[in-house]
DNA sequence: CGGTTTTGACCGGCGC
DNA sequence: GCGCCGGTCAAAACCG
């Protein structure tokens, strides 16, 4: 393997140093060159458009295999990437789906998704879980459920990515997820892991993998937008997703809400920052402590911190 | 026993 | 048209 990806083909990185983030103590940044990566399609629609860190707890508490989290694996460092569709935002309207155009090709297959989830419509409805498609073998791929007709690309739910800089490549983030798939990253040594919501209505799907320029980053990719609220975690975090409502859905939304860090250099199309967090609140101790400096979220929650205000839907 | 993970096979899109 | 590759399926293995 040859490296040098970076896990999302395609994705694309923004620099928008603009986010209204707080004043953020800039401890660690980290920046990442935004090389192309060699995935042959261009592939996703991610864009990162901003940095943003806040401290999760890994969600290998107790079912993790991968580090441990008591130890020092307990920083984390998060960056978040947007849809393309997102992009657009002069309007707002961005995340709905409906992009038309299907960026092109990116579609690949991913799953089934698509069927609308718009993000901005809550819904549910529509979909029942790709999951079943088929049946056999051969299984028709990807139809969900509802007939897609070839010709018809598929549609790419709207993505949100973030990169965390964490010893444990599944964080807890809230929901519940079965991992459906793992397959190897071209030009790099580290897999990617494919997971799906296990809310039966849910269609949300995430995708996990190590940064092969740096294995100490988990790329995260969220696809999709729960219709449901998360689980809420053992140690009393629940979180809120409302916030969210009409985006993506974050997983985030719960736990640390960590400082973070501003400062990223416009040039850098690629940055993740880096939080630390006390072994005791890796551990789960402690949560969510907003204590981004000021302003605790107000209606915009979450939303009005991370999403760029051309960014949301209304 | 039910839910999750593992893993090889399969499918479809895209580039050449 | 072919090969590559990302993404998904599904049977078997695991685990609590």
């Amino acid at each position: 393997m040859e490296e040098g990806d970076k896990s999302d083909p395609g994705t694309e990185f923004a620099s928008d140093s603009s986010w209204p983030l707080g004043p953020h103590d800039s401890d660690n940044v980290y920046f990442f060159a935004n090389n192309d990566r060699g995935g042959r399609r261009g592939d996703d629609d991610t864009t990162i458009l901003s940095e943003f860190g806040w401290n999760l707890r890994p969600e290998n508490d107790d079912q993790n295999r991968i580090g441990g989290l008591d130890d020092d694996a307990s920083d984390f460092t998060r960056s978040f990437v947007f849809p393309d569709q997102n992009k657009d935002t002069t309007t707002g309207s961005a995340l709905q789906s409906s992009d038309p155009a299907v960026p092109s090709g990116s579609e690949s297959k991913a799953g089934e998704a698509t069927t609308s989830n718009n993000p901005s419509v809550s819904s549910t409805s529509s979909e029942d879980p790709p999951e079943k498609s088929t049946g056999s073998g051969g299984k028709p791929p990807e139809i969900p459920n509802k007939v897609r007709k070839k010709g018809q690309k598929r549609i790419r739910q709207p993505r949100f990515a973030f990169m965390t800089k964490s010893e444990v490549d599944h964080l807890e983030d809230g929901y519940r997820w079965r991992k459906y798939g793992q397959k190897a990253v071209k030009n790099s040594p580290f897999p990617r892991s494919y997971y799906r919501c296990t809310n039966s209505k849910c269609t949300v799907k995430k995708r996990v993998e190590r940064s092969s320029d740096d294995p100490t980053i988990v790329i995260t990719t969220y696809e999709g937008q729960h219709c449901h609220h998360t689980i809420g975690f053992p140690r009393g975090g629940i979180i809120s997703q409302e916030v969210f409502a009409g985006q993506l859905a974050p997983p985030i939304s719960q736990f640390y809400y960590p400082t973070v860090h501003h400062q990223l250099p416009q040039e850098n199309p690629f940055f993740i920052t880096q939080t630390r967090q006390t072994p005791g609140e890796a551990a789960g101790e402690s949560r969510v402590m907003p204590q981004t400096n000021a302003q605790p979220p107000t209606d915009e929650g979450l939303l009005g911190d991370i999403v760029p205000p051309n960014m949301r839907n209304r």
